[in-house]
DNA sequence: TGACTATTATAAGCATGGCTATTATGTGCG
DNA sequence: CGCACATAATAGCCATGCTTATAATAGTCA
């Protein structure tokens, strides 16, 4: 009854999140807050909505989210000057040493999960549920996925 | 960046969360509470520290969850005999009949994740995400890794 | 019996995610 | 120009999950 692709995604994936918290919160960020903050140094500039589409995540979700690391200091949002609907965010000065070491935990995170596994199993586990990803994408909002394409992954 | 353990198993299980959403939301309960229901008939009379535990979440957590399938009317709280401050839970009447189409509708959502998955490669997929489980588990309490440690060197 | 500790459950507060609705602004068409 | 529609962001409400703290009860030992 446990032993399914539904439990098994969701157990670890919370389990991970718990180590991720523990070590993330030593910096006084969360999982999904780092997460936001690495799309940001790579796409400065970026809009909530082009942000959310990225992170994969309702506009709403990435609003609140930007909310916090706003207030916390991490994140400043600047007035789109060609629309005025719109933000443009930016990581602050205090974000940018941060990332680099989180990025070092990050490692150590992935290799203990991974641990005993050889290279090829990695890969094998990772291209698994990348699969099972594009096959539960495809059709539920083909609209998203050309999306994604457009916006390049890299 | 996107392509890790983490990342994945966090998509995917979000992915899965949206379509047993879709799917038990026509029956009024959620994936979660899906899967407590599924618990509670499997070990009817256990209490919240003992299905939490089983569960794999936090007692607060279970405890607002069986709330929530209480008010709904699907979940019955019982005084235990032998101990005031616990209760003991048991399924309604209203609960057993929805469980059945619910498992029906899993496999659906199943074998649409793992479309174009041969047999061995489903198996595949869910031994390694065991493992990776395991990893994650087995030394969940770090002081006391710490604590070992130290004690190895003295 | 009384005190100390452990266990069971709950309360408060926060973060992440969803859905629906709303506001403000941009765009395109007549 | 004015209207309709689309888009960007936000507000409100909810469910799930966590940590920390607290209340009530159970068990143990002096």
């Amino acid at each position: 009854m446990q032993n399914n692709i539904a439990f098994l995604t969701s157990d670890v994936s919370r389990l991970l999140r718990k180590r991720f918290d523990v070590v993330s919160r030593r910096f006084g960020v969360t999982g999904p807050q780092w997460r936001m903050l690495a799309a940001l140094r790579r796409t400065p500039g970026i809009n909530q909505g082009a942000l959310a589409q990225w992170l994969e995540v309702e506009a709403i979700t990435a609003g609140r989210m930007i909310d916090r690391l706003e207030k916390s200091g991490m994140v400043e949002r600047r007035a789109d000057p060609n629309d005025r609907r719109a933000w443009r965010l930016f990581l602050t000065d205090a974000a940018t040493p941060l990332l680099d070491e989180l990025f070092g935990c990050a490692t150590e995170v992935f290799d203990e999960a991974q641990q005993g596994f050889a290279p090829e199993e990695r890969e094998l586990l990772l291209a698994l549920l990348e699969r099972v990803r594009a096959n539960l994408l495809e059709d539920n909002a083909p609209e998203k996925t050309i999306a994604e394409g457009v916006l390049a992954h890299g």
